[in-house]
DNA sequence: CGTGATGTTGAGGTAGGTCAAGTCCCGTGG
DNA sequence: CCACGGGACTTGACCTACCTCAACATCACG
């Protein structure tokens, strides 16, 4: 299921530098940078809102622990999630084309986030050619994510959204923890998974029982285990968006020739 | 309904210069570098696929002519479109993660693109720092209007979508076409609206038949008129994307301030 | 003039929504 | 220590927005 792809930095503990380094050899500079944008931490609880619809997009955020995840309400209540967001990653990008961020973001768990200012990404943008597009490549990878999630809201029934989910999920978490194996904890409200995939929490519950007794999961409290990966895989036509991505174009070609026989 | 924004560079006749020129006073050294990515011309007729989901990513495509769209299609033969491009719009830039194109690309009228390689981005990446932050701007307009595509699958009903989907492709025409009003030909059948909305052909057709009854909308052949614009933002919650972007953080801040007061 | 792509309309079916009741669990406060 | 309240999950009964299938009309094109 999975074939020889490596990772290209050693593991160190912080998420942001062992998701880059996944797919990167890092320098000392490049690492320096990114604890750079980790030097502030702040803490929220559970269902606590970080930033509202509307509010003015100064900062990005390095999720350093915990989930969270943006998006948009309308008048009448309706809500669609648009993102998870994990440890390592980055959040705000999108937002820089708009003085007023068009998402709001919400903490799924108590979590810890490294806020940012816009100004911060500069100094990575003169110094270190390859982390610039390491960082492009992540935001394309989100991008493609999003795709992925048109389709399946638009043309999957529940089931299969459900499934493609958890996939999704899954290889997320494998980025930064090689060693999830087959089950993961999945602190996220049913309702909260709905309004991500487009059902309501009644459905997504009944589906997830459904699974459940088909062998498909298993289920004990929020943690899941993935009992049946290609069974999920074969019907929800899942593809791997994280696992690995073509890093040949970047600068620095060198470097990247000599990883490459890893 | 709008306001004041204006135009930054005037008007040129070509269509990826006029984009580019709408949002930012280009150099001469920047339209040089826009002319340049459309120096080799290929044209493609009616439902012609221009690159097959999996092929080698080598290529972008800046539309000249004529609109196409990006798809995806499942084994059982389900298809969901992901994007409508049209003159101005350069194509390709979220394959750059992967090896091979993640989306397919067909012609839904007759086109003219102009293709080119990945690496003639890179010139402009070192040339024209204004530029580059200008296209990566465009990527995120992009990711933003996918973020509402999402809303609306997940979260609309049938009439709010269409609603939706006419407004985005008025506000999308306006930027290189100020002169749209508010009618414009819709060169797409409805089984592509379908495929695009999560929603049949059968049902796009329903529900353009009453909103037209209901005095929203007027239809000869594929010209449609908007025909209460006010009434469809309502009921759809629409906010245009492509109006308005915030270029206050572009590098050369000299050019821009100079133009700020326009 | 035939063929295929497109749009319209009708009849009937179903996946998923809505509403509601009941259970479990955990955090908080007395 | 227990009582309480709110968040989360499950299950049942019923409903409806949208789908499916099908027939028919129109039009462009070779």
């Amino acid at each position: 299921m999975r074939d020889i792809y490596t990772r290209k930095s050693p593991r160190s503990g912080d998420c942001l530098i062992d998701k880059m380094g996944y797919y990167l050899e890092l320098s000392r500079q490049d690492i320096d940078h990114l604890a750079d944008l980790q030097r502030q931490e702040q803490t929220w609880r559970v269902r606590d809102v970080v930033r509202e619809m509307g509010a003015p997009t100064e900062m990005f955020y390095v999720v350093k622990t915990g989930w969270c995840f943006s998006y948009t309400i309308m008048a009448d209540g309706r809500r669609q999630v648009l993102q998870i967001h994990h440890p390592g990653d980055v959040i705000g990008i999108p937002d820089i084309a708009y003085e007023h961020a068009v998402t709001g973001l919400q903490a799924a768990t108590d979590i810890c986030l490294c806020p940012f200012p816009k100004s911060r990404l500069d100094t990575i943008f003169t110094d270190s050619p390859r982390l610039t597009a390491l960082i492009m490549t992540l935001g394309m990878i989100d991008h493609v994510v999003l795709l992925d999630r048109i389709r399946t809201i638009g043309r999957m029934n529940a089931d299969e959204r459900v499934a493609h989910f958890l996939l999704e999920i899954l290889s997320r978490l494998r980025i930064t923890n090689p060693d999830v194996g087959d089950s993961f904890e999945l602190p996220l409200s049913q309702e909260l998974i709905g309004d991500t995939l487009g059902l309501t929490n009644v459905y997504v519950s009944r589906t997830l029982s459904l699974m459940e007794r088909a062998g498909l999961i298993e289920r004990i409290d929020r943690s899941i285990r993935i009992a049946d990966e290609q069974g999920l895989r074969d019907m929800a036509d899942f593809q791997d968006r994280y696992y690995r991505i073509d890093t040949s174009w970047f600068p620095g070609g060198a470097l990247e020739k000599l990883s490459a026989g890893a």
